[in-house]
DNA sequence: GGGCTGTCTTGACATTTCTCGAATCAGAGG
DNA sequence: CCTCTGATTCGAGAAATGTCAAGACAGCCC
């Protein structure tokens, strides 16, 4: 994915308010969901859910890589790749500090999505 | 996708409360994220992710797969593999009712998602 | 029954994705 | 400077995905 493509998706995910209503609001154009799938897509594997859920769970906010590799039975490099993903989507940052990097969530692309998916509770139900 | 896969999969997405906590509260295991991840994949792709607006959006909660698929410039038969992922996923239902079939969204499924990705507001943001 | 319309399934092909090993880069420490 | 450890990038191969054309199926209407 180009660099410019993964700000584009980032100042989607970031915008503010009035961008982003529930889908089951309001249809999205072709051009938001352009910008929003590829967040979703990038939750859609099942061992960045997993690294996702680390990342988003860790006391500190913050997680070593070196503690998520050994999660997986998978190479470093498949990791490495994996959590390329999640921050091209914009859901993690990382940074490094000395031999270490360390992924944190990013809370406000999270919710934004779950916004997105949320729906009005059926007054009968 | 076979059936079995396919209930399991319902299963998880329509079970009671205490199965999924938002996977920022606690890691979720690996075979939870494998049940979950189909749901967001089938959302990872702009049409499916419009097509999902549609239909959850659609005025008296259901679509005719006719009014679906002159939206966008594909063939038929991509709409309804689509479409199929989107049923597979457990995000939509299709019902015939003589020449046409509709399409509904299952709110449940979308509000399951929906709070797996909620966040706890930071205290100081 | 026969034809018509709308939808889905099948088969095929190009593209993308997942995975790994090898090589490379970044820092720490001798 | 050299080496060692941790993480990423590169290159390649197998598997999955998105798309279409052709065919099959379901239900209407004459």
């Amino acid at each position: 994915m180009s660099k410019q493509a993964v700000s584009r998706i980032l100042a989607a995910l970031t915008a503010g308010q009035p961008c982003c209503a529930p889908i089951s609001e309001r249809r999205i154009p072709a051009e938001v969901a352009a910008l929003l799938a590829p967040a979703f897509k990038a939750l859609g594997d099942p061992v960045r859910l997993q690294l996702m859920s680390m990342i988003a769970s860790a006391p500190g906010g913050e997680i070593c890589v070196c503690d998520l590799t050994p999660a997986f039975a998978l190479s470093g490099p498949t990791i490495s790749h994996h959590l390329r993903t999640l921050r091209e989507a914009g859901l993690v940052e990382a940074e490094r500090r000395g031999t270490w990097v360390y992924y944190r969530a990013r809370p406000q692309v999270m919710r934004r999505l779950a916004s997105l998916l949320s729906t009005e509770v059926a007054a009968g139900a």
